[in-house]
DNA sequence: ATGAAAGCGCTAACAG
DNA sequence: CTGTTAGCGCTTTCAT
């Protein structure tokens, strides 16, 4: 069936013990032996047996990602990020898509909580109860992704700074009544981005008008909403995210009204497909796979070191970055 | 740390072995022996080591999905697929993404096989020897999506039939002369769709003008494939994928040629995104979520009859569906 | 129907 | 530096 360590140590003519020490990092092997149990185990193939050698050392080589829903770019490119350095290091990892609901967010930790080792989690759908409530009951690390939370980690971007670039920039560029297309009120992640824009609306250089909540999705409620933003008499329109942004430039070119000519439109996330659009989609550059990176990193750096009770875990905040494409333009003088 | 099934078997007041074989679908134990055990575990939150079980029972209760590039909506789509159905069947799996390299997805194959109990492989970069002598060595059984290979179990969608209703869609619209651009040619999809491709140029209703292959994303080699159809006098353009379709377009656009009323465009998979692009791009749907089920299933189906040596896994081969939308018009009369 | 014992493949003491 | 011993948590003979 599988070739095991008592193999490679026959083979290499040592006990299975020095096989194990051979092949760990920091075995105290000879180094000729070292040589050879390698050898021999590079001749059999050997594949270490994680399973096996977790139930010894508590720790399963596995890490978890959970992710809202894998159909979003934005959420693919972090589960590739995490997935990328979990390999460097070493690990492999669970993916688990909780199909943008609340209940399957909390399963999937709770299902996978015994089988990894750490879990980068996106779940802008649980409360900060349950998030809380979940952490006594999984004993593993979590480090939370494109979400902050008292009393864990995480990794954020800086969705101030972006929302103050992209009205600044479109500021700039003479826009004056600006619409905003929020997300799903129920996220973390809509409160926080609808957060940016409120404190640039503080400041009063620009009049914003806040157009509901959409599903994060191209469909029928983007289109109402594309309406309301056409009424409105603004002359641009920041979005919740690309993928609105899409709906929203689609429901104007339907109804005539010319992308960025007559209306200006900024996306929110940078996906791939963003510079692929006709026009290319400017829009707020989020960290993706350097933040995914980054909570890998992060969720080892817990992992190494004995977490003190009581301690606020580190919290990363990473820069984004506005990204200029053709779907903004001056405002056209009349 | 965790409650192990000694603590049960206290707390029951009988022997691990029972507690064993009590929570065990079809242990024989007394109904009353087994009512005990099950309050027991629930009261201490009782969770079994898969690892531990694992070891034991051969069955790791993962599944691994590996796949070229998560940054393609088309593979994560299916990955979205493998998970969900995995999830009903009580599997969790682990995802890789290959990144579009042949070592890499080797690697991918070795690392995963001594953890899953099965393995749905995208590989479109691997040669046909390459997995022949995998199988060889992983001893887990594979189901290759959207690839055929003899000796394989495989779930791919038909594009002979797919080309063929792309190229009779243009013909019908009064395209005569139809540029093809082709994808990574050392890839198995590319050689895939190319012949669906050749299957209709064989028939010579219409002209086909082969357009170089490129690399599936968004850049300069398509800009320069965009020329060539321009130049090519052709009046449609089938793509390798979507995404290359995106890229023409853009090009045509830069251009100064309208799509599609200068130019129709047809891409392949019908991501999410092609619905909404401006235009929304015409394109050969194929199926994705649906093909991850069914890879899954077929590879349960595999997992729980033992395979007869020499015997043709089964093949399973699904529908594509040409969904018409923008991108593609009746050609100017002139 | 239940318990005792023997490992699955591996690592971590402990000797030597 | 290396071999021997003893399990990790679980299932599975084999007795009873």
């Amino acid at each position: 069936m599988q070739v095991t360590i008592r193999e490679v140590a026959k083979a290499a003519g040592v006990s299975p013990s020095t096989v194990s020490r051979a092949l760990a990092p920091d075995g105290t092997v000879s180094a000729v032996t070292r040589e050879r149990v390698q050898a021999a185990a590079d001749r059999l193939g050997y594949q270490p047996n994680r399973a096996a050698r977790g139930l010894i050392t508590g720790r399963t080589g596995h890490l978890g990602v959970i992710v809202p829903d894998l159909l979003n770019p934005f959420f693919a490119d972090i589960c590739k990020g995490v997935q990328a350095r979990a390999r460097g290091l070493g690990h492999a990892v669970f993916v688990s898509d909780a199909e943008r609901d609340e209940g399957l967010e909390l399963d999937a930790i709770r299902t996978m909580a015994s089988e990894v080792d750490g879990i980068v989690l996106c779940a802008p759908h649980l409360s900060s109860e349950e998030l809380r409530s979940l952490d006594q009951i999984t004993q593993r690390p979590i480090v939370l992704l494109h979400r902050k939370e008292p009393g864990f980690a995480s990794v954020t971007a800086d969705m101030v700074e972006g929302m103050t670039d992209a009205l600044t920039h479109l500021h700039a560029l003479g826009h004056r009544r600006i619409a905003y297309v929020g997300g799903p009120r129920s996220t973390w992640t809509a409160q926080e981005r609808a957060a940016g824009i409120e404190a640039v609306a503080d400041s009063g250089k620009v009049e914003i008008v806040r157009v509901g909540s959409v599903a994060p999705h191209f469909d029928g409620g983007i289109t109402g909403a594309a309406d309301v933003v056409l009424a409105s008499g603004a002359s641009a329109v920041v979005a919740f995210n690309d993928i609105v942004a899409f709906g929203l430039i689609s429901r104007f070119t339907a109804r005539g009204v010319r992308v960025p000519e007559e209306m200006s439109v900024v996306g929110c996330d940078d996906i791939a497909l963003a510079g692929m659009a006709a026009p290319p989609l400017t829009t707020v550059g989020v960290p993706k796979a350097h933040a995914a990176r980054a909570a890998v990193d992060l969720l080892f750096r817990i992992l190494g070191t004995p977490s003190e009770a009581g301690a606020q875990p580190p919290q990363r905040v990473l820069p984004t970055h506005l990204v200029v494409r053709g779907s903004t333009a001056a405002i056209e003088p009349r």
